[in-house]
DNA sequence: CGAGTGGTGGACCGCAAGGTCCACCCCCAC
DNA sequence: GTGGGGGTGGACCTTGCGGTCCACCACTCG
């Protein structure tokens, strides 16, 4: 794409605009932050956003992209570490907290670009779309560990139950950040973890 | 609030305008759609929306309660009529039906425009948290009936299944919408239901 | 040490979008 | 039929915002 940022300097001062942008975004929304906020948070220049990004949307992908890696990455960690249930329940606590930290505001940063974005921009769409498929790889990779633990039954659904727990957080973070209860989230969650219990490998076979 | 509509013609409008706008805001979103937009759809005229609404973000208001009535009467419609399993299944099936008419874009009005405007604009945060309490408080109606049907356990935590369900509803729809892939809201969907049939009540007088 | 390229500053433009205003119409009551 | 109020039409104003342009700076490399 257009976006140069050769030298170092010139990468620092496309992340420095990049992470701002990414606040205000999540605070206001991305037909709630003009690029001259932007510039203001962030003491650049309109040319700066012109050089690195092309345009308004430009930007907004890159905030995307750099979402998507934030979230994706706080998410691996915490997912890559699940051996068991009490590690399940540790990855459900650090959402909840996180949550928490944030006053219930917020929510999951994909989730609201998504809901604002899936209809109005395909390439957003896209984007997001394949931030989903990689939560839920790592997701399915944690759920897949626990089943070779003999944690989860053999034949448990993994794809069905990985579906269903994303869609549990994304809702759960939804419901907490509307009525700016993170209980709602832990509810979901802890719903999403039970389903997954009922999967429990009690002994050789199944239920 | 400022919003006249004395005449029988002044409130045909006054819908014609907030119907025409909800249709508008569902498909490109609040900031996507101006006043223009709107009043091109209705062939109506500037002067109208001032008279019906004082402002912009009075139509959003009237979008909100309209929405959300909107899907509440429609979710009232199904979930008033659960009996038993099967009907709970029809009811996941008219969600399931709904998103695939619609080609899996939009969502969940509610969800979307909560996703949009909670953190934005306080009013329509409390609305769309009363709409979700609404419709959480018409599962869980749904849910008590098949507890005292002996269809659920007497002992079920009926608040948790409901925020849980509501959350699958809602991550569902999201992840549908961002995928293009209905499949997943009934994957969710799915989810919620064996959650809830964990607490089956085995005793004679199922069905 | 000069030229070239990446990086920066900020004035400026054009337009679209929200909002204002006022003249007019139509229906009804009296 | 006349006056008044709800309802309507649309021109017009203002501004916020995305986007453009060009001059200048700074580092590096020949």
């Amino acid at each position: 794409m257009a976006a140069p940022a050769i030298t170092e300097q010139g990468r620092a001062t496309r992340m420095r605009i990049v992470r701002a942008a990414a606040e205000l975004i999540g605070e206001r929304g991305v037909s709630g932050t003009s690029l001259d906020d932007v510039r203001a948070a962030t003491s650049s220049s309109k040319s700066q956003l012109y050089h690195y990004f092309g345009d308004k949307q430009g930007l907004v992908r890159a905030v995307i992209e750099y979402q998507c890696a934030a979230v994706l990455a706080a998410q691996a960690a915490a997912l890559d570490e699940v051996q068991d249930w009490r590690d399940l329940d540790a990855w459900g606590d650090m959402m909840v907290t996180a949550v928490e930290q944030q006053a219930a505001r917020g929510g999951c940063p994909i989730g609201t670009l998504a809901a604002a974005l899936a209809d109005v921009d395909e390439a957003s769409r896209l984007a997001l779309n394949e931030a989903f498929q990689t939560w839920r790889a790592a997701i399915g990779e944690a759920l897949g560990r626990l089943r070779d633990n003999r944690v989860l039954a053999a034949d448990a659904d993994l794809d069905a139950l990985t579906t269903m727990t994303l869609a549990a957080i994304q809702g759960g973070l939804l419901l907490a950040k509307t009525s700016r209860d993170s209980g709602q989230l832990r509810t979901a969650l802890d719903g999403a973890i039970a389903q997954l219990r009922v999967h429990y490998a009690r002994d050789p076979h199944r239920r």
